[in-house]
DNA sequence: AAGTCGGGGCT
DNA sequence: AGCCCAGACTT
């Protein structure tokens, strides 16, 4: 009998234990959550491997939201140029603004605040959920959406996926298994010519194979 | 709902 | 040449 924790959850998180990228900097564990936000901005259709030279200096120079509404908006975008999407700049400079101007002066730990931000949509403020306050829900990227509706051999629908997603997260884990999702995608089940002879999971994509 | 932003890596 | 990447904003 197929069971997702059993089958997936465990597994994935197995494999990410030996084989995930502990390396990125924004993954170490002290980081503020203006540092966690930071790095999701820029993780916004950018690859983890652009990102993981960049984030040094970025979180260097802007380690606060007055650092960054402080500076010349063509020097943040300098910065961010060699990622792309250079429009996230002025994204930031906003976003960084608007955390001012609350009366907390922090990045909010709520989701309706969160999203609220400029530059923030749905990933984003889960994903800094899960690192700020580690709340067990996931995130839907294009990884997660490819991974899940592979292995569940079911439709990528977004809200779809979502709930599923939200489902397997573990309550006290769900950091852990983002980053598991995150890396398993990103470096076996691709999107291009996923490695399927050398996947360690067994489910329901396995029997749809061919 | 569709268009736009985007450089860099990979095929 | 084309596809893809820790999406979100604008029209």
């Amino acid at each position: 009998m197929f069971d997702p924790q059993h089958d997936f959850v465990d597994p994935l998180l197995d494999w990410h234990e030996r084989n995930g990228r502990h390396d990125l900097p924004w993954r170490e564990p002290d980081r503020t959550p203006f540092e966690v936000l930071l790095a999701e901005i820029l993780l916004q259709r950018t690859t983890a491997e652009a990102v993981a030279g960049a984030y040094r200096p970025f979180a260097a120079r802007y380690p606060t939201p007055e650092t960054v509404a402080a500076a010349p908006t063509e020097e943040i975008e300098a910065l961010v140029a060699p990622l792309g999407l250079v429009k996230r700049a002025a994204y930031l400079r906003r976003c960084a603004q608007q955390i001012l101007a609350r009366p907390s002066g922090d990045v909010p730990r709520e989701y309706p605040e969160l999203v609220g931000l400029h530059g923030v949509g749905e990933y984003t403020a889960r994903s800094v959920l899960i690192h700020v306050t580690g709340l067990g829900i996931a995130a839907v990227d294009t990884n997660v959406r490819r991974l899940l509706s592979r292995f569940f051999d079911v439709t990528p629908d977004r809200d779809r996926i979502a709930v599923l997603a939200d489902a397997l997260a573990p309550p006290t884990r769900s950091a852990d298994f983002q980053h598991a999702m995150l890396d398993f995608a990103a470096e076996v089940c691709t999107a291009g010519s996923p490695a399927c002879s050398s996947c360690p999971l067994r489910g329901p994509c396995a029997s749809a194979e061919e």
